[in-house]
RNA sequence: AGGCGCGUAGCUCAGUUGGUUAGAGCGCUACCUUGACAUGGUAGAGGUCGUUGGUUCGACUCCAAUCGCGCCUACCA
């Protein structure tokens, strides 16, 4: 083996080979079956820490279960991103100077396929080098056709159950993307803008009434003007009529409660239905009012074409909209219109404003509220199962509050609109005829025969295609085959658990439950762990505007400083930034990025996800972790050292508890180390189980490097190295390292899945596992009979309750202390730690001077003790430097070696921290209310530990007087 | 406005039913090229657990208030 770990050198090989076998594809042949869905990242997309930490979670999870010996899925595949992909293969256009219109439909749409095709396959590959074991082999694509037969099914069945209607209705409206948005595509921002003070005056001439606007533009779309019935102000006007400026028109002044809050601005609000949906909601309740319903169009006045500019007037209409304003767009149209109130003395006043701005999320682009024709979902029937799903426990959030934010949102839930005026996604299956009659069916052909239409009656298929959102609502069962009644199906649904951020509760997980639970009948998820996001080392959220984006790519391999800048400033929406950029860049990464390997990142993750907690990503950590997989490295260095070629007393049987082959003497030590071993793996498998990945990182790390290396590895030397220990006490502690160190590797390979295997190929056959093993099948690749396959289809360790011993965990814990405490003394004596010292022990009883004697190879080795003399009873020995072992002393006489003042300071320390803690303790133990009150086993324990802390302050002392005295 | 979460060592974070001397990693100090590992070893310094009250024999842990930070949802024209 190397020196040193180098992670390049065995990661991709590792992945290639475990692809190349199959071993990804389902097929453990354990009773329970185990599924995790990816969230299908956008075909468009890069990867990013966010990826890297959710996929390290479900890779843990997934190859946990696997090597569980459950039939285990990870379902891949991508999601085609409606709007997110037109618009990347738009922008390509725009480059050539051409719009997708230029093309034409089916040109563009060939055109995004091409795309995807050069470019999907990007955050595979990605993935792939996460280690991610997802099931390739079964990859699925939200538009290819089987999942294309799903969303028409699902589409036609709800429309003939009256759960999808088509209807006109005000929708958020991108202007620049020309299609219409759900809601939960639009984003809200709190932006600075003015209120303007606008006066309408009465039509009887007697005065004028003030609204308030932040959008005064909109003023050519009022239908009336409204005001609280309560209020005195306005009360006795409700019914008269304003003359509505710059257009001619009269409007009425009506009376709304619900609307109109007499405290804020002036108390009358202007009502433009066509472009506000509260206003939306007025006209509603007032539109059979002769005053308005005699309006033209009924009130509903739009006054924007699809780009949010003035529109033209319409046959018919007259002079509806003003000839001055029309083909201006809605900011040139507001600063004429201000203008123009402003010189007929309108306009009272302006007022700085802040007010909330939507925005489209991938656009950017003002949100226009408009009128149009669009496929609804109706939510509310839909919803209502989904609720007392997660009610009765069917589906259980970590963390548990997260329910809370699905209830608030589902039950407040609002009809989807579905449709989006866009070319890229599932074309909507719906018909149209001449005279304006809708048809809906699986296809042209059903459609017509369903309804009897002959062939050559004119039917056109409705544009727009559904949101992206519907068709990834299906993905728990359409990946699995669904409508068909698959094998895959039947194993598979519904799938463990959901891993995902808390950002997509709505746009996904609740969707997934609703159409689940609708169309199977079942949920699609028994758990939803919501994880928290990744941040950079600030806590501020990774963007490329900020320049602090970090590429989980460039952690694993490595970057340049120079290209590191490069990636960082280049391709930016707002160049301006990139000289701040490159000058933060450059300070906090002088050297570029080192490489740390994937199992190090994975290792990293797991360590910080914490449940509930957003995670900054810290450079140090990862570093640390990259020491960890070095560590581990050079620990199966020293293991094969002493156990290649060598008498380990392992047969060649399967994993688990293969028979010595011959007589074995343990040490304490082995022991202790096998004991310890098996609480790890209880602890592990919690964690794990428990979603508490940090544990189960914690617990790795704490056995493999404190107790398995500083103390296991080095307790095996005198051992092994002893020409006087017994060929059946090298074969005991021979075979206790190889065997613990393959047990270590399978328990942590569901985070560190690389270097686990390379090291465990070399160690598994010394340790005794020969063959495939039980629960895995997959040779697909054709292994030789008898070699070692692999470890991902190992059975995950079990805790052996026969193992524990605490009496070793004990005698070891006086070992220990024992060589602690010379250690220590040596380290603040400035003693090297390497110099032989003569050890007396005093106040010993016959478990001590046993262990001393039994123990004599661990401390001479560990300790670098030259002597070790028990003194009789009552002899305190020379004045010496003193440690404590329970209630013997440990000394190294002062002659020679320890300077009496630094002895002195020494000992008052620590005598200065035992008097305190006794101090406390009789404190407490003083008060009658603790001893009354406390159980007894409280009180007990504090009454151990002042009779400990008074025997070792006695103790201590008394060497102290001793050394002063000298 | 409503809801959620977070303030623990210089930094990043654990601390699961209230009872240890409040822990880990990084960083820092001193010493150590010991034959697995300097991506290392040994020893050490460093925290009145945001603040203030309360409950309790006992509070980092429970309750209330308060300050600071973050997020989500819905919004007033």
């Amino acid at each position: 083996m190397e020196k040193t770990y180098d992670p390049h050198a065995i990661e991709q090989r590792w992945y290639q080979i475990w692809e190349e076998r199959g071993y990804f594809t389902p097929s453990q042949t354990g009773d329970a079956n185990y599924c995790i869905m990816i969230p299908p990242p956008n075909v468009t997309g890069t990867l990013h820490m966010g990826h890297g930490f959710n996929n390290t979670i479900m890779d843990t999870l997934i190859r946990y279960h696997r090597m569980k010996g459950e039939k285990t899925l990870w379902q891949a595949g991508m999601d085609h991103a409606g709007i997110a992909t037109q618009m990347v293969v738009e922008r390509q256009l725009e480059a050539e100077n051409k719009k997708r219109h230029d093309l034409g439909r089916e040109k563009f749409i060939e055109r995004i396929w091409e795309w995807k095709a050069e470019s999907g396959g990007n955050i595979t590959r990605q993935l792939r080098r996460l280690g991610s074991s997802l099931d390739w082999q079964h990859e699925r694509f939200t538009m290819d056709d089987g999942l294309s037969e799903a969303v028409k099914e699902v589409f036609v069945r709800l429309y003939e159950e009256g759960l999808i209607y088509r209807g006109k209705r005000l929708v958020n409206w991108d202007p620049k993307l020309h299609t219409a948005l759900s809601d939960l595509e639009v984003l809200s921002e709190e932006e600075y803008g003015h209120m303007w003070h606008m006066r309408y005056p009465l039509s009887n001439g007697k005065g004028h009434l003030v609204v308030a606007t932040t959008r005064p533009e909109t003023m050519l779309g009022d239908c009336a003007v409204a005001v609280n019935p309560t209020d005195e102000r306005y009360k006795h006007m409700i019914g008269e009529l304003l003359e509505l400026p710059l257009t001619g028109r009269r409007i009425p002044i009506i009376a709304d409660e619900e609307h109109v809050d007499p405290e804020f601005g002036t108390g009358c609000v202007k009502i433009t239905p066509a472009h506000d949906f509260n206003d939306y909601a007025v006209w509603q309740r007032h539109r059979d009012e002769v005053t308005i319903s005699e309006q033209a169009h009924g009130g509903l006045i739009n006054i924007f074409t699809i780009d949010a500019a003035v529109r033209d007037n319409e046959e018919g209409e007259g002079s509806l909209i003003p000839e001055k304003y029309i083909g201006m767009d809605r900011y040139d149209a507001r600063k004429q219109i201000v203008a123009d109130l402003e010189e007929q003395r309108l306009l009272e006043q302006i007022d700085d404003h802040k007010l909330m701005v939507p925005r489209g999320d991938r656009s950017g682009a003002v949100i226009e509220p408009f009128l149009t024709d669009q496929w609804y979902v109706k939510i509310a029937p839909l919803a209502k199962p989904a609720i007392e799903a997660v009610e009765r426990g069917k589906i259980r959030f970590v963390p548990d509050n997260w329910k809370n934010t699905y209830y608030e949102w589902m039950r407040n839930i609002q009809d989807w609109c579905i449709s989006r005026q866009i070319w890229w996604g599932h074309r909507i299956p719906a018909w149209y005829d001449d005279q304006g009659n809708v048809y809906v069916g699986r296809t042209e052909a059903e459609v017509r025969s369903q309804h009897d239409l002959d062939d050559d009656y004119p039917l056109r298929q409705d544009e727009d295609v559904l949101d992206t959102w519907f068709s990834s609502a299906l993905w728990p069962f359409s990946t699995l085959g669904w409508p068909e009644q698959t094998e895959r199906l039947k194993d598979f649904y519904p799938t463990n658990v959901l891993v995902t951020g808390f950002d997509i509760i709505f746009f996904w997980v609740a969707r997934m439950i609703m159409m689940g639970i609708k169309f199977m009948d079942d949920v699609p998820f028994k758990e939803v762990y919501v994880h928290g996001l990744v941040r950079d080392s600030h806590g501020d959220k990774m963007s490329k505007s900020k320049g602090n984006v970090l590429d989980p790519i460039d952690l694993i391999d490595g970057i340049e400083l120079e290209k590191l800048v490069e990636k960082r400033t280049s391709g930016m929406m707002q160049p301006q930034l990139a000289k701040k950029i490159e000058k933060q860049t450059r300070k906090e990464f002088p050297n570029g990025i080192p490489s740390f390997g994937t199992d190090a990142q994975r290792f990293t993750f797991a360590a910080l996800a914490a449940t509930g907690r957003d995670i900054k990503f810290d450079m140090g950590r990862i570093e640390g972790y990259r020491n960890f997989c070095n560590k581990l490295w050079n620990a199966t260095r020293y293991v094969m050292m002493n156990v290649e070629n060598q008498d380990c007393g392992v047969g060649g049987a399967k994993t688990g508890h293969s028979e010595p082959t011959a007589t074995l003497e343990r040490s304490a030590a082995d022991y202790w180390i096998l004991s310890r071993l098996q609480k790890t793996k209880q602890t592990v498998a919690e964690a794990i189980e428990g979603y508490r990945f940090d544990h189960a990182a914690q617990a790795i790390y704490e056995f493999t490097w404190n107790e398995y290396c500083d103390w296991y590895l080095e307790l095996c030397k005198p051992v092994l190295n002893n020409d006087k220990a017994s060929e059946a006490a090298k074969r005991g502690t021979r075979r206790t390292l190889v065997r613990v160190l393959e047990n270590l590797l399978r328990l942590t390979h569901p985070i560190m899945p690389f270097i686990t295997e390379e090291i465990w190929q070399r160690v598994a056959p010394i340790a005794g596992v020969t063959g495939a093993v039980q629960g895995s099948t997959s040779v697909a690749g054709g292994t030789t009979p008898g070699a070692i396959e692999t470890i991902m289809n190992q059975p995950f360790p079990i805790q052996r309750k026969a193992l524990i011993n605490e009496a070793a965990e004990t005698e070891m814990a006086w070992v220990m202390q024992f060589i602690l405490g010379i250690r220590k003394i040596k380290g603040e004596m400035n003693i090297s730690p390497g110099k032989p010292v003569p050890v007396l022990l005093a106040n010993t009883d016959d478990n001590d001077k046993a262990l001393a004697e039994k123990h004599r190879p661990f401390l001479d080795f560990l300790a670098r003790t030259e002597s070790i003399e028990v003194l009789p009873p009552h002899d305190q020995g020379p004045e010496s430097a003193t440690a404590l072992v329970g209630e013997m002393k440990v000394l190294i006489p002062l002659a020679g070696l320890i300077d009496k003042e630094a002895e002195i300071k020494r000992l008052e320390k620590e005598i200065g921290r035992l008097q305190s803690d006794a101090d406390r303790t009789e404190n407490k133990l003083g008060n009658p209310k603790f001893v009354d009150k406390a159980p007894e086993t409280v009180v007990q324990k504090e009454r151990d530990k002042l009779a400990e802390a008074l025997k070792a302050l006695t103790s201590l002392q008394a060497q102290l007087e001793k050394i002063q005295n000298l």
